[in-house]
DNA sequence: CTTCAGCTTGACAGCGCTGTCAACGCCCAT
DNA sequence: ATGGGCGTTGACAGCGCTGTCAAGCTGAAG
């Protein structure tokens, strides 16, 4: 192959490899004519070094690997883009690998891919995040890790996260300055933590403003559409039903549209309905669909962040470290007042 | 890091590193009882050889590298996981590299990852695979790569595809099977080959079958859900308007559904519509559509198995290897008999 | 003018593996 | 018996880089 070494750049500077390397690494202590010096070959040369060759040589790989399971590819699309684009800054490059976090090989798969690639640090998303055997595997490695929305196991390792609860209580205080008194509340999968969370902070927010949760106003979902569906179906048929649904995901809040729509209901002049995520689909429906966005690409940005400041390099007994981002609340076409 | 290496491997089989490396890459001549004792050693060690090791001394990085460029978070999800299937048969791993390919330094960024990861193989998604400036930049690495349904330029380098044209000539059979004369046809976005190609499917389908393709049923959309809705209203406003509708990808498809919502025509009694790529919202919408399903998956398999096969490595002037891929024709409610 | 710290640089030894090449032993043909 | 071919194995030299360590130099302090 016709690659450029460091030894070129060094050849053409007048230097030895070291000191390229030096200034490569931004080490302190190359004088300056020289650091311009080594700067303008390697430019002129086009030199790239080898990852390969670094990570062997030294303690760096300048790899992180993200280990995911199926959640939507919206979702996993914005990781990666968060991810990549810390990653850019430093050199630093992405390995992917979807896997089944439930199969039986599945510790195997993520020991097996941390040793033989040896990243700098891996990135788990939910619901790997959530997995006691891969955490275990991943501890086993040494590797430093964080997580992305885990579902609790706070003190465990380190972690980036946003505040459901606050959010959906935020959410929640929308529709109740809108006027809204008797709302309907979709929860989200009882195994996934965040519907948990989402319904705290929906009943939180109605408590504080003395508005009673009633029971047979709260549908347990699982985050599919179809569940969506069928809880509002509960909620809507009756003649008594609330002036707005809030469903823990938009997967469900269309579920709530579709079924509004076959009732006659027009939203929002007579249901408002609200979602969370904000799904590319939250803006394709008609109405456009008021919810929370995620920020996805901003957790994922930090996550890679804290891995390649070595923030997750922890000594035993050290508590993990973990970033908040903040949320949006995205207001759209399909909240209003009530009628009337 | 307490790894264990091939040198542990070699003393507890009681060979020279050199007979486990061979055993590892499955080389000939090594005596299968030789063969059992270090697979045996190294099973009981759990030895995973390092990829930066073996980049850096032998020929191979074990790495390929995917540059897209924002198609749909669905399609680059599949062909992810396409590519990574092929690879953890291998032992290779997926590098991914999101990308602004029509940026200005969108080729040396190509050129710079290429360099430091020395992949041994690059996959281009469209419309990355179209740009000759990306092209260019990845000949000059020497870096072997396949593209995924490129668009032309297809004696150029290896690429795999799907055959467009006969599956919208197949769709629009079914159209005319079902005994819709009066078709309306939304084309894609210019710039995107695929769409193009389907429109010649559609015509020459037409035609087979002395169906006129009148111009006034023909309109540009953008392959987005918008360009889709205003199309579809320039086909469904008029009194006279076609009892069928063909749009060149899903989201123009989902556009037409909401149009014909919006006029009060049932689908599919009043209006066929049909769709194409299947999408994960084909089959949430009701009616569910009609469309094509690409073997996207499968291509993304087919593409990293030619390269790890090193089917790509071409010698000048050899004819660049190429894969086609079945696709399906995926029959669902929103296609039914014309009225009358 | 000497001393020593601190800045700047390079020599050198690997990192964990593969490619090359030579050595050894075996079996068959002569 | 002898030579040649080939199956089997290991020694050894790097791959391109970083970490270590020491050398050379400078300038400030004594």
């Amino acid at each position: 192959m016709p690659s450029v070494t460091i030894h070129d750049v060094a050849e053409r500077a007048g230097v030895s490899i070291k000191t390229v390397s030096r200034v490569l690494n931004k080490e302190p202590n190359v004088k300056p004519e020289t650091r311009d010096r080594v700067l303008a070959a390697a430019e002129a040369l086009r030199y790239r070094p080898s990852v390969s060759a670094r990570s062997l040589a030294g303690s760096r790989s300048y790899l992180i690997a993200l280990f995911y399971d199926n959640p939507s590819p919206a979702y996993v699309s914005d990781v990666q883009r968060g991810v990549v684009t810390t990653c850019r800054e430093t050199g630093y490059h992405l390995v992917v690998e979807p896997f089944d976090s439930a199969g039986a090989d599945a510790a195997d798969l993520v020991r097996a891919t941390i040793a033989t690639l040896r990243p700098d640090g891996v990135i788990l998303t939910p619901p790997v995040c959530d997995r006691r055997q891969i955490l275990d595997a991943v501890d086993e490695t040494r590797a430093p890790y964080v997580r992305i929305a885990p579902d609790g196991l706070i003190d465990r390792a380190p972690y980036v996260w946003m505040d459901d609860k606050q959010a959906a209580y935020e959410m929640t205080g929308h529709l109740l300055k809108l006027g809204h008194r008797d709302i309907g509340f979709i929860m989200g999968h009882p195994e996934h933590g965040a519907g948990h969370l989402r319904f705290e902070g929906f009943a939180q927010a109605m408590q504080d403003q003395g508005c009673p949760v009633r029971p047979e106003r709260v549908k347990q979902g699982y985050f599919s559409f179809r569940s969506g569906f069928d809880c509002a179906e509960e909620l809507l048929a009756p003649k008594d039903r609330p002036t707005a649904i809030f469903a823990s995901n938009d997967d469900m809040a269309l579920g709530v549209l579709a079924v509004a729509h076959r009732h006659g209901l027009t939203v929002p002049t007579d249901l408002s309905v609200a979602g969370f995520d904000d799904t590319p689909a939250a803006s394709t429906v008609s109405p456009q669909l008021t919810t929370v966005r995620q920020p996805i690409l901003e957790m994922a940005q930090a996550a890679a962040e804290m891995l390649i400041a070595g923030e997750c390099e922890l000594q035993p007994g050290e508590k993990p470290p973990s970033r908040l981002l903040p949320f949006d609340i995205i207001l759209r076409e399909s909240t209003a007042p009530p009628r009337g």
